[in-house]
Parts: C-alpha cells; sequence; structure tokens
RNA sequence: GGUCGCGUAGCUCAGCUGGAUAGAGCAUCUGCCUUCUAAGCAGACGGUCCCAGGUUCGAAUCCUGGCGCGAUCACCA
C-alpha cells in the first residue's frame, strides 16, 4: 500500500507532464512518454528524466529542454530539492524529508512489501514426481520454483492453492514393481532399513538392468537373420559407432554398407525393444492394473505407500508442502471421458488401429496423439482430466501454473490448446513455469553413469558443511544443541535454495557443488549473515524506545542509500510476481544486503553521541532485517537469529 | 529438417518493456579486526556483450540472416 501512497516515480511524471504542456504549449505528450529511472550511482541524484523522448516538443537541444524541465520541477514539486543536467539527463536530488517519511510509513506497516488482497486465487502445481524413483537434483529445482513462485503470488495479495500430481500410475511404477516380485524376495523399507523412496527406485534400476541384457540377447540372436550384420561380433560397438557416423553423415556420406547396417541395427533393437520378454511382462502387469486385478492393485498400493513416506520425508527436509495432491489413477478415468466427448464433438479423430488423435494442423504443429490403440491413457490424457478436475474442485481459479521442466514445452503448448478446442475458456489462463536443465560441472546427470545427485545426500551435505563451518568461526557458544542443529539446517538449505533460485528460471543452470558450498559473496549465508548482524544489534538495545523525531534526523548517503533500497521492495515484489521469477527477489535481497553491509561498516550504529540518530539508525537496521527476512522467505528460505 | 530456448569478464550469473563510462560474486593481487558478529568492508586486475547487417538521436537490449550450445517434434512420462 505504500508503494501506491507514496511513490515518488509517480510524482515526478506527473510534474513533468504538466511541465512539457504548460512550457511547449501542447496536450499530445502522454504519461508513457516519460522516461523516470533510477539516477546511476555515479552521477549525483535520485530520479532521473531523459529529455530526449521530450525534444520533439520542447523543440530544443537536449540539454536546454533537460535544464528547463528541472528547473520547473525544483519550482513545483516540493520533494526535488535540486537538479543536475548531464548531456540530456536530468537527475533529480529528492528531499530527504520524503526519505524519512517513507521510512516512518515502512516503519508502521509490519508486512511492510506485501500487497494487500486481490481477491484472486491462483492454483501453481509444482514436484509431480513418478513414483518410481527418488528426488534428485532437479526435483530440487522445480520444488522450490514452485513453492517459492508460490509464496510471491501471495505477496502480490493472492489466494494461492498449492498442488502437485502424483503420477502413480503407469508403465514406470509397473517395472518397478516386477522387479521387486521377481528379486525382491519380500524386502520391505523397514526390513532392508533403507527409505521407501530409495528402494522402490533400486528395483526400478534392478528392471532397467534386465531389460538391457535381454535386449541384446535379443538383439544378438537376430542379427544373424542379416548379412551385413552376421560377422559382428560386438553389435553393440558397431551401433554405437553407426549412431556417430549418422550424425556427421553431412559432411562425410554413409558408404553402402554402413548404410544397410544401419538400418539393419535400428530394426533389430527396435523389435527387440518391443519383444523383450520382461517388457512385454509389464505392459501386461500395466493391463491387470488398468482392469483392478486385485493382486497387482494391491502391491502398487504397497509399493507406492512406501515412496509416498519417503517423499515426505524429502520434503519435510526441502521445507516445501501441498494444499491439496492428486493422483494420475484418480484423473486418467476422466481424461479418458473427455477423449469420447471430445470425439463426439470433432475435436478429436479415431484410427483405425482404434488410437485417438487431436489434429493440430491448424497450429502448425504434428497431431498429438490422446489414447492408445490399446485404449490406454497417455500423459495427455491425464494431463486433460486432471485440469478439468481441479477447475471442478476449484471454480473460481484464475489460472493454473505448471512447473515443470522446460523439456516439456511442446507438451504444455499441445496441452493448453487441446483444452482450449475442448471449449475451456480457462485454458487461456494456464502458464507454464518452464525451467532449464540442472548441469554439473562434468555436464549432465545421467542415471546410466550413476551421475545423479540425490536430493536427500545433498541437503544432508550442505547442513553437514554448513555445521563445520559454524564450528570453526565458534560464534554459537551457548546454544544448545537442538537450536544449533535448527541453525545448521537453515544455513544449510538456505544456500541452496539460493543458489538454484537466484538464477532465472529460464536458463540452464550450472551446480557446481564446490561453489555451492562456498558462504561468501551472493549466497544465501551471507544474506542470513547480513541479517544476523540487525538481530544482534537490536539483541544489545534494552527496550528500545526508539523514539527520535524524523525532523532531526539528517541522512548520510550510506543510510540514503539503504532507505532507496527498502523503497524498491514493493517494486521487486511486483516485477517477481508478473514475471514468475524469484531470481528477481534473490537478487534484489542481495543488493539490499550490501547495502547494508556498507552502511554497517561505514556508520556506527550504537556508539552514535546523538540519541535520535542512533535511535534512528537502529531502526533503520532493524526495518533493514525485517525486510530481509520476509524477502528470503519468499525464497523458502528461514534466516537464523544468530549464526 | 521444423519449432522453441540460450550465447555478457578465466568461471558462475545480473542487466534485456532501447538510454549516460555494461554490473556483481568466485578466482588472482593489496589494504582494514584494542571499535555494534571479518561468513564483513575498501581497492586493483579482468569485456570485439557469439558474428554480420538493419531500425534509432541512442542497441547487450528491438528486427533480419548466420554460427555455436541445448531441448523438442514418441502408442515414454
Amino acid at each position: 500500500m505504500i508503494i501506491e501512497e507514496m511513490n515518488i516515480e509517480k510524482v515526478v511524471i506527473e510534474a513533468t507532464l504538466a511541465a512539457v504542456k504548460k512550457l511547449y504549449h501542447t496536450d499530445e505528450v502522454a504519461q508513457g512518454q516519460i522516461q523516470v529511472q533510477k539516477t546511476r550511482k555515479e552521477f549525483e541524484g535520485d530520479v532521473t528524466i531523459v529529455a530526449f523522448p521530450l525534444l520533439r516538443w520542447s523543440k530544443k537541444s537536449p540539454e536546454a529542454t533537460a535544464e528547463e524541465l528541472g528547473a520547473y520541477l525544483q519550482e513545483h514539486v516540493e520533494e526535488v530539492v535540486n537538479y543536475n543536467v548531464v548531456k540530456g539527463f536530468l537527475n533529480l536530488s529528492i528531499a530527504n524529508r520524503f526519505w524519512l517519511n517513507f521510512f516512518e510509513h515502512a516503519m508502521q506497516h509490519e508486512n511492510y512489501g506485501v500487497a494487500s488482497p486481490s481477491g484472486i486465487t491462483k492454483m501453481v502445481e509444482y514436484s509431480s514426481p513418478n513414483t518410481n524413483k527418488p528426488l534428485h537434483l532437479g526435483h530440487l529445482r522445480n520444488n522450490f520454483l514452485g513453492y517459492s513462485v508460490a509464496e510471491i503470488l501471495k505477496a502480490n495479495g493472492h489466494e494461492v492453492v498449492k498442488v502437485q500430481i502424483i503420477n502413480d500410475r503407469g508403465i514406470h511404477i509397473c517395472k518397478s514393481m516386477l522387479a521387486w516380485l521377481k528379486w525382491g524376495d519380500g524386502a520391505t523399507p523397514e526390513s532392508v532399513g533403507i527409505k521407501g523412496d530409495k528402494l522402490v527406485g533400486d528395483y526400478y534400476v534392478k528392471f532397467d538392468q534386465a531389460y538391457k541384457t535381454e535386449i541384446q540377447e535379443l538383439v544378438e540372436q537376430k542379427q544373424q537373420a542379416y548379412d551385413v550384420l552376421s560377422n559382428e561380433s560386438d553389435i553393440k560397438a558397431l551401433k554405437a559407432t553407426l549412431e556417430k557416423r549418422e550424425k556427421k553423415a553431412k559432411k562425410e556420406p554413409l558408404t553402402v554398407l554402413e548404410k544397410e547396417q544401419l538400418i539393419a541395427v535400428k530394426t533389430i533393437y527396435e523389435q527387440a525393444t518391443k519383444e523383450a520378454p520382461i517388457i512385454l511382462e509389464a505392459q501386461d502387469m500395466l493391463r491387470k492394473w488398468e482392469a483392478k486385478d486385485p493382486e497387482v492393485y494391491q502391491l502398487w498400493e504397497t509399493m507406492n505407500g512406501w515412496v509416498y513416506d519417503g517423499f515426505d520425508v524429502t520434503y519435510k527436509t526441502m521445507g516445501v508442502d501441498f494444499d491439496k495432491l492428486y493422483y494420475e489413477s484418480e484423473t486418467y478415468l476422466l481424461g479418458k471421458e473427455q477423449i469420447d466427448e471430445g470425439l463426439e464433438k470433432g475435436v478429436f479423430y479415431q484410427k483405425d488401429d482404434g488410437s485417438v488423435w487431436c489434429d493440430l494442423s491448424q497450429e502448425k504443429l504434428d497431431d498429438k496423439l490422446v489414447l492408445r490403440s490399446d485404449g490406454t491413457a497417455v500423459y495427455m490424457t491425464q494431463d486433460i482430466g486432471t485440469a478439468i478436475l481441479r477447475y471442478n474442485d476449484y471454480p473460481s481459479i484464475d489460472g493454473i501454473t505448471y512447473t515443470v521442466g522446460n523439456e516439456q514445452d511442446h507438451h504444455f503448448k499441445v496441452l493448453f490448446i487441446i483444452l482450449d478446442k475442448l471449449g475451456y475458456s480457462w485454458a487461456k489462463n494456464c502458464r507454464h513455469l518452464s525451467y532449464g536443465m540442472v548441469e554439473l560441472p562434468e555436464g549432465k546427470m545421467k542415471s546410466r553413469e550413476g551421475t545423479v545427485v540425490d536430493a536427500d545426500d545433498l541437503m544432508a551435505e550442505m547442513v553437514k558443511n554448513a555445521a563445520e563451518t559454524a564450528e570453526e568461526l565458534g560464534k554459537l557458544e551457548g546454544l544448545t544443541p537442538q537450536e544449533k542443529e535448527h541453525v545448521y539446517r537453515s544455513i544449510g538449505i538456505g544456500a541452496i535454495k539460493y543458489y538454484i533460485l537466484k538464477v532465472d528460471p529460464e536458463r540452464q543452470m550450472l551446480f557446481n557443488p564446490k561453489e555451492s558450498i562456498d558462504f561468501n559473496g551472493n549466497t544465501s549465508a551471507f544474506i542470513s549473515f547480513t541479517y544476523v548482524r540487525t538481530r544482534a544489534i537490536l539483541r544489545k538495545v534494552e527496550e528500545m524506545e526508539l523514539n527520535y523525531d524524523v525532523s532531526e534526523v539528517t541522512l548520510v548517503p550510506e543510510e540514503r542509500e539503504l532507505i532507496k533500497a527498502i523503497y524498491d521492495f514493493p517494486v521487486a515484489i511486483k516485477e517477481a510476481g508478473e514475471a514468475y521469477s524469484p531470481a528477481i527477489i534473490a537478487n534484489y535481497t542481495y543488493e539490499l544486503v550490501r547495502l547494508y553491509n556498507v552502511f554497517y561498516q561505514h556508520v556506527s550504529i550504537l556508539k552514535e553521541e546523538n540519541e535520535t540518530i542512533k535511535q534512528f539508525r537502529i531502526a533503520l537496521s532493524t526495518k533493514t532485517g525485517t525486510v530481509i527476512k520476509t524477502a528470503m522467505k519468499l525464497l523458502g528460505i528461514d534466516v537464523p537469529e544468530r549464526m
């Protein structure tokens, strides 16, 4: 609300508008044509007006125009106390009185920066894991992003419903189930003492290994049928070689032999992939599941239960939660109904083999499969059902935001088009919050190569690291072990959250373990440390009265800059909300904290002799701390009181 | 091949609704703890903003065309 009450940019724009109209006798000029920006720090002033766009009315040089406007503004606008002109830039100095009044306002609002209620409810989906393996680094980015965006939307005054869709059905979970039946020997998380999600993940890996072996055996049998392959001793190596050659085929065309071999190899691998007994078994299991075969169904419930228990632990460590969970097993049937309706409406068409498709030629996209020929649901089927179910559950929501990696950009583009074709007007309010892949210094994470960074392991590592550093510095003496543990956790988990969230979501990012545990520079620890400083000062002040007369305070540059940074907080919240980008909050917070440290280092607070100024500085320090805490909360990070 | 995204300092990233001399952190080097928490501050070093055109008073930012990297176009999810 302060942003509306005390907006210096708005005051300046309106006054400049009036000035142009009056000085140059025109009514043509519109508000959008007045360009106002923050004055760069190498120049004197707070707010800068760019004169160039106004020259068409002034018909004078940029300098002369700026000069005239400056004189006018100084005379007519109370807040403008001085100005200077550099080239075509008019730099205005805003009165200390304004900044101090603003600060007084901010002090009076506990929730400073948070917008008043908008009456709008938004839904944010994130996490949405498969139930066949544990969460990894990629899920961390997803969860941190989704949770933070939800918090940011709340700070923009919206109600938010946090949801996820749990992909609890499908061939992937059948694979784990089958492997467990074959080789599990009745193992449970309790009996072997590992987290449920990890146990189920292990059997998924076992399935995959067995599957690969079967494929290879089949391929070796099949190769005899092809003359061009029958003499190959290492068909796998040949496949790799040929695929590489294929990529370079533009530069060095394939030989006749290579071409023939390539076709043959592709054919036999494709066949083997489809014919391997174990995958046929898994597919059979999926059909049984859809038919609600009691044995299969019960095993499915048991193993999913293990996974959920494991996920709960991980979510708790991450510090994320959900208002409502959706399960694919409960939504895919609704999706199927929609396919039937869509067929009647002519939105979809059916091929001879029974599969159902959506014609997207108008959108210049390839047609999309929405139901398999055997009648089972695909990803798209259930997503259609889920979206509709959500709108049935929450009719008043204004759009669903899907936090999903950018490898699914196409999927969501198509999903929204299909929902629109089906006649759901809300489809246009849906948004895919797409984010780039997280890479490691050695490249992409590959489960095959064992380079997948497990979410639990990583978070534990970060907490451990925070503990070691804290121990070394020895500033936590006097705290109980529980209190210490709490501090370690908030620093460790905060570090990884901040490291991930400070990067623009759209960008692919590099996760460098060495750098992420660094506690200097643009990191969560640096920010937390600064908050701790503000708290340390407050702790030393017994019964802070904070009665100072604003009119007696004069501002030093460090204080001015700090107040200006606090002034920017609501703007950052607004921008982050519009862009769905926690990175904007992260970078804002870093800047605020940097300025506080400059202030802290150059200005004494508690040792200041003038009581009024001392009180004011304590207040400034406290308010900065509150803003830091609020901002970090928007990133899902809890700052510690001591560290 | 079509579509989408990205390309800024040695490294990781800001800046991108067009504005002044392109900013941080890490790394390297130099100062500052008898003074409110040095997980800090101050400074030095470091740039053809991928390339080429175009629009503009003004382009890292907008447009076109290249180049490079990634993703996607599955009866996988």
